[in-house]
RNA sequence: GGACCCGUAGCUCAGCUGGAUAGAGUGUUGCCCUCCGAAGGCAAAGGUCGCGCGUUCGAAUCGCGCCGGGUCCGCCA
């Protein structure tokens, strides 16, 4: 059986080669030795940096190196040539009929084509974590569309996923939600609402209609029981009851837009079954809590300072610049300190790795979570990774969209779904870093052109479908080797980095990278199909010439599988037609 | 004052964890469609990789110091 990942196999018989020109080298070198794909064909189909990495710990001159590979990597039956380069590359050619024999493997296996075999690794991706006070807004969508792509790239890779979602229904926030409701209750039974809004502080935080149903709702359920009645009467089943709503309406506006969480963890129920002092009673243990005072943050002392001894978490031991309070000075416990516990539980349930995908805005949290996660771990070695978000500006007609809640515009992650649709807002994110800002570009994302790389891709897709509709069905069991046109090589070239760029894209937690891998694939599909446009003996069905029909059909229809993973990872729809 | 992110072609952005001559789209310029695969295709021009030191065989990539943009900085979640 030939080794889906020609990378990984080939980078064996390097390793192979230099294990008997220089012996024993230790571990770290070896795992710098790479095989990667060329830029410039002239250097052949792949490169290693092999001899360059291993000259100084070997004690050797690296060309010299370079050259005693290319003897013997040049035996391998699947090499057509090696050469020394530069200043001590090995770079390798490969037989047509190695890389062609990549083509049955593809069209064995399918869709499972580069899917990973790191078999059972945990790992636990923490996405949208939004409060339960309302629905979705644009800035949440950014967050949603990375950590659910960043959670079907981890499988992809082979990694044991759990999709996850942090209800922060345990604060303050929630109780203004209920009180707001409750607002909303009076006014569904008629009653005048404005002298219990006086003796709330702070009034109505959450005004939007979408409250209203839900104060419908209660007065139909409870009639006038809670009517100027004490807040201690209600309060808590109002919350729970508006929570409950409100998690329903996130969950919709989320598989609207394709992402589905295995697991809603709530902070409430962690609070209430002592899980807050589980965690930080790990802690404890390790002597990394103690009462202390903070000094102000320098230049910027706030004018009600007053030095005050708190808890703090000793959190400079692991890395941070400050240690960090974990109870106010009342003695209850900060967001922190939940968020200690939070992470705990996820250590607890088993998770080795875990991944929280934040706002920007969240920046100034990382060192100190990922301090705790440290301390928390002890000897499992687990460990955070943090994907921060950028914001998203929405541009049309080269301008950024106002999103003002008063005007109504783009305010809800639903406008922007309605306007473009999912795949293109899915997509589009995940052309971009997700640590760089970005303008989401309203008039590109519904562009029928190559400029709209939704479009470009699912196009590629179209084409492949269309083609194979009107073709036998594509079969492993065929004689590839009429592949030669260097349109053809190209793209057999580029589908074979799939297992690769999977690898590489999940070790790094960057989706965008399978979003350009993909477009640069329909690229190189749709020279190919440009290229038959002028030469018709390039195109890929041929009259009276059955075994280079059956050929091309087995490329396309590999295309096609490459395409549909690559598509499935980002959750973006393969379609079966332009219209 | 400090921490974190960003700075690459006119514009929007990639650059495979340090590799060879830094790429794509868009825009600009010039060619190409009677029809059979043009919701386009081919080609050209366009760069002090913010600036300066340093690390090394080799730096857009790593370190330090500046400059510019963003996010944030005890008892908010």
């Amino acid at each position: 059986m030939q080794d889906e990942n020609l990378f990984a196999a080939l980078r064996g018989e390097v390793l192979a080669a230099l294990e008997t020109l220089a012996p024993g080298l230790a571990p770290e070198v070896l795992a710098r030795v790479e095989v990667t794909p060329t830029k410039d064909p002239a250097h052949g189909d792949m490169a290693t940096n092999a001899a360059m990495i291993a000259a100084k710990p070997a004690g050797k001159n690296p060309r010299e190196l370079a050259a005693g590979l290319v003897e013997k990597l040049s035996a391998h039956p699947g090499m057509t040539k090696a050469e020394a380069a530069g200043p001590g590359f090995v770079n390798l050619t490969l037989s047509p009929a190695l890389l062609l024999a990549q083509l049955p493997v593809i069209l064995a296996v399918q869709e499972g084509y580069g899917q990973g075999t790191s078999r059972g690794r945990k790992i636990n991706v923490e996405y949208v974590s939004a409060n339960p006070t309302g629905p979705l807004h644009v800035g949440h969508c950014r967050g949603a569309v990375v950590g659910d792509a960043l959670s079907n790239l981890l499988a992809k890779a082979g990694y044991d996923v759990t999709k996850e979602f942090y209800i922060n229904d345990a604060g303050a926030q929630v109780l203004a939600l209920a009180r707001s409701v409750y607002v909303r209750y009076l006014e569904a039974l008629k009653l005048s609402p404005e002298a219990y809004i006086e003796t709330v502080p702070g009034g109505m935080q959450y005004g939007g209609a979408y409250l209203i149903p839900i104060g419908e709702a209660l007065a139909e359920k409870y009639g006038d029981e809670y009517a100027e009645t004490p807040e201690a009467n209600w309060l808590d089943i109002f919350r729970d009851f508006a929570v409950a709503r409100m998690l329903e309406m996130i969950r919709e506006d989320l598989a609207a837009l394709g992402v589905n969480h295995d697991v809603f963890s709530s902070e409430r129920a962690l609070v209430e079954n002592g899980g807050v002092e589980r965690g930080l009673q790990r802690l404890r243990d390790q002597g990394l809590i103690y009462r202390g005072i903070l000094e102000p943050p320098k230049g910027k002392t706030p004018d009600d300072w007053e030095p005050r001894e708190q808890e703090l978490f000793r959190a400079t031991e692991f890395g941070d610049d400050v240690d960090r309070p974990i109870a106010k000075s009342d003695g209850s416990y900060t967001y922190f300190a939940n968020d200690i516990a939070y992470h705990a539980d996820k250590v607890f349930r088993g998770f080795p790795e875990m991944i929280d995908v934040w706002g920007a805005d969240h920046g100034g949290y990382v060192k100190r979570m990922q301090a705790a996660v440290k301390a928390l771990a002890g000897d499992t070695k687990a460990r955070l990774d943090l994907v921060l978000c950028q914001i998203v500006k929405v541009m049309k007609d080269g301008a950024p969209v106002k999103m003002s809640k008063r005007a109504g515009t783009f305010v809800e992650l639903r406008d922007l779904i309605d306007e473009v649709g999912p795949d293109a807002v899915r997509f589009l994110i995940l052309m971009r870093k997700s640590d760089a800002q970005m303008d989401f570009d309203l008039n590109a994302a519904v562009a029928q052109t190559r400029e709209n790389p939704v479009f470009y891709v699912q196009y590629a897709h179209a084409r492949c479908r269309s083609v194979l509709r009107a073709a036998a069905a594509p079969s492993a069991d065929v004689d590839f080797s009429s592949l030669t046109a260097p349109e053809e090589m190209a793209l057999l070239r580029r589908l074979i980095t799939w297992p690769r760029l999977v690898e590489q894209a999940a070790e790094a937690r960057e989706p965008h990278r399978v979003a350009f891998f993909l477009y640069d694939l329909a690229s190189d599909f749709h020279a190919l199909w440009n290229a038959g446009r002028d030469n018709t003996a390039l195109r890929f069905l041929q009259e009276d010439k059955p075994a280079e029909t059956a050929a091309r059909i087995g490329l396309v229809a590999a295309t096609a599988i490459v395409l549909r993973s690559g598509l499935a990872v980002l959750g973006v729809n393969p379609v079966e037609e332009m219209r």
